[in-house]
DNA sequence: TAGGATGTGTTGAGTAATCCACACATCTAG
DNA sequence: CTAGATGTGTGGATTACTCAACACATCCTA
């Protein structure tokens, strides 16, 4: 992990967190360059110096956390899901900009889906279809089932502002897939 | 005015409320340069582009708020006192960290005679002792008694957390003022 | 008392960000 | 339709900041 430059990275955190605030409040559609670079206190020039233009900052965006949570649970591969749904729970919570903006705009279907990409795809590790509780059902099916319940699951708490704490809605969503994988 | 560049802006204020939540936390004679840099987020070399050291740094800080006072001062000189403290803790309640430090750790006993000073300074040019209630009484002894007085208020003030609203408070002060000048 | 750790103030080279200006696109109102 | 206003992406010159290194001071402790 080379060094980067402290600039670089006040300039893109200012950046993100303009764009985000500024979903929260407007169309992503609607919101300029100019928009970005005046809520973030920087030069418009400095924002093509990062990113191409406004979808690919908020592909980045993306990307990075999409990214951040696919490593949270490679890292906690060997944990029980309740375990690794506290890790995730407690990501959530630290970047709640970004998860409930991203969850509660319209314009940002696209992030669902990509984060209901990532949940299907770790779980397909863990879910066995050849013996157990789950034999003779579609893996299809029980990945997109259970997919679909905890992204959902998820939406709910941003949208009603966390309303409990990461720990408990981590265990509980844990035994409810303990209890199914 | 010429305008300054942003980035200059952007080191200063991180210097300035670097230094201010740190004296919050300690003595500032234990505040040291890298303290202060890192808290800032910012290059050691960045303060000293600014500041000869950090006593500079806290001159400039207190020079800074105490002249915008005087400016807001003349600006509202055909004021009555009510309305003219009304701007003042207006003043104070936006820029609640410099004040609530400054008159709360005890190493800032320089800021609160600075502060004296300015208030003792402009309540002179309100008073008249050669006619009305004041004549006879010592001008001197008027600004002081005053000018202690208002300090203190604005102390406890911070000391109990801002209890009341500035509005509430700038009224009740301006009353007592506008009483006796 | 010697030496390691920590802080200070300064230097120089390199780089990111700034500012201003440009050409061009889009949109809106008269 | 045209003119003015607003946004986009890019360029070059300048500046502020960064980083690493230095010599020196102070402090603490073994």
């Amino acid at each position: 992990m080379t060094k980067v430059d402290r600039r670089v990275l006040k300039s893109r955190e200012a950046i993100k967190t303009a764009v985000l605030e500024l979903m929260a409040e407007k169309n992503f559609d609607d919101i300029t360059i100019r928009d970005i670079s005046d809520r973030a206190n920087v030069n418009r020039g400095t924002i093509y110096l990062h990113y191409m233009d406004k979808y690919d900052l908020l592909d980045k965006l993306i990307e990075e956390h999409i990214s951040n949570l696919r490593d949270l649970c490679h890292s906690a591969s060997d944990m029980t899901f309740q375990e690794g749904n506290y890790v995730w729970f407690e990501y959530f919570a630290d970047n709640h900009l970004f998860f409930s903006t991203m969850l509660n705009t319209k314009s940002a279907a696209y992030f669902r889906s990509r984060f209901l990409d990532l949940v299907v795809q770790e779980y397909k590790v863990e879910v066995d279809i050849t013996e157990g509780k789950n034999q003779g059902l579609s893996e299809e099916v029980l990945l997109q089932f259970f997919g679909a319940a905890v992204v959902g699951t998820v939406e709910w708490w941003f949208r009603n502002g966390m309303p409990i704490a990461p720990r408990v809605i981590a265990e509980q969503t844990g035994i409810l897939l303990d209890r199914n994988f």
